[in-house]
RNA sequence: CCGGACUUAGCUCAGCCUGGUAGAGCAGCCGACUGUAGAUCGGCUUGCCCCCCGUUCAAAUCGGGGAGUCCGGACCA
């Protein structure tokens, strides 16, 4: 696979084109970076974008993870003592999970958001930006709370942090792309180069396949999980036999989440997935692509119930290795 | 700083006027039906009624004080 294609597979858009054909061209040495609000415990939707940052170090990109703990205190997270604790863990879990200790900068927010010129840096993006804007940027913002101060600066943070890291390519999850768009707009103002950034897909509630997976509301899969608790939440996931199911009653689009996790975790880091199937229902298939796998959904060939037993196998492969290391700590 | 509205189940809210041991919808959980889930049907759970003080045999409900949120007004030295 050339370097164009790991850096791009499964990715939901890149902004820019070009940009991205610029940095394939020449991947070495170029730094990417995701930044993560410690929340204690690495999950499905965590380990997408860490797959890319996997795609992208085979590419030759360097790769820092910041473990956004100031960030996480001005969104109302908890103490800043507590929010350390859970970032170590955190990235324990990462290095467990399979990014390479060795070509991962980890970096706490704090190393570096509290120093002068950061802070001066960050009030001249204050300057540049209406209260509006900035809370259309923020992610993370509960729906229903009463925005604070705190998280208007959060996502102006979310975009300085990209020069002070020396970031090339800025990659987060869908619901990032507003973040990225505003440090585009905002940075050119400090003088800075605003960012390349690449955004993953978002995993659909598992229950539902309605909007994105989160490990506050509804279910997610973590490395914490227990062979028998994986077993368990993709036996209850939401599974239509299609790729692409009808909006519910309200009109609101579904997503299949369990064709999702095969896609964006199972076919990447796996050659091929056998489903493992009694004889009075055909007998074992496997597949060396997604594709196929989404295809035989679709007619009728491969019946949800054994793809998700086929599911809740590969995830387990994919995070007993991390789980068992953390235990043993 | 002044004024108004609001605060009850995980969520959105009803109940308050006229005190009598807390309700609905949604969510959640369990079961039936599907070789999964969903849908559908049947059943079930959930509460510092914002806090404190008072009145009363009895307070979510009445009176006083306080807090939080939202909205408006004033101030603009």
């Amino acid at each position: 696979m050339d370097a164009y294609e790991l850096i791009t597979r499964n990715a939901a858009e890149v902004v820019t084109e070009e940009e991205i054909e610029a940095l394939a061209d020449d991947p070495d040495g170029k730094r990417a970076y995701v930044g993560y609000e410690p929340s204690g415990v690495l999950h499905i939707g965590h380990m997408l974008t860490a797959n890319k940052l996997i795609d992208l170090q085979e590419a030759g990109f360097e790769v820092t993870v910041l473990l956004a703990d100031v960030h996480a205190y001005l969104n109302d997270k908890g103490s800043f003592e507590a929010i350390r604790r859970t970032a170590e863990r955190m990235r324990d879990q990462f290095i467990a999970y399979g990014l390479d200790a060795d070509k991962t900068q980890f970096v706490l927010g704090s190393d570096f958001q509290l120093e002068d010129d950061y802070t001066l840096d960050l009030h001249a993006l204050e300057l540049e930006t209406t209260l509006a804007r900035a809370e259309r940027a923020m992610a993370e913002i509960k729906s229903g709370d009463s925005v604070k101060v705190s998280q208007a600066v959060y996502p102006l943070m979310q975009a300085l942090d990209i020069p002070y890291l020396g970031v090339d390519l800025a990659v987060g999850g869908m619901e990032q792309r507003k973040v990225h768009m505003l440090a585009r707009d905002v940075l050119p103002s400090i003088d800075r180069t605003p960012p390349t950034s690449l955004h993953t897909p978002l995993i659909a509630d598992l229950a539902s396949g309605i909007g994105k997976m989160s490990s506050s509301t509804g279910v997610t899969i973590s490395m914490e999980d227990a062979t028998a608790e994986i077993e368990e939440k993709v036996n209850k996931a939401y599974c239509p036999p299609t790729a692409d199911p009808d909006p519910d009653d309200e009109g609101r689009e579904r997503e299949n989440p369990v064709l999702q996790i095969f896609e964006y975790h199972v076919f990447p880091r796996f050659d091929s997935v056998v489903v493992e199937r009694p004889d009075e229902y055909g007998g074992d298939l496997e597949y060396e692509a997604y594709d196929a796998l989404e295809a035989d959904l679709e007619s009728g060939e491969l019946h949800p119930a054994d793809a998700k037993s086929a599911l809740a196998d590969a995830l387990d492969r994919l995070i007993a290795p991390g789980r068992e290391q953390l235990q043993d700590q």
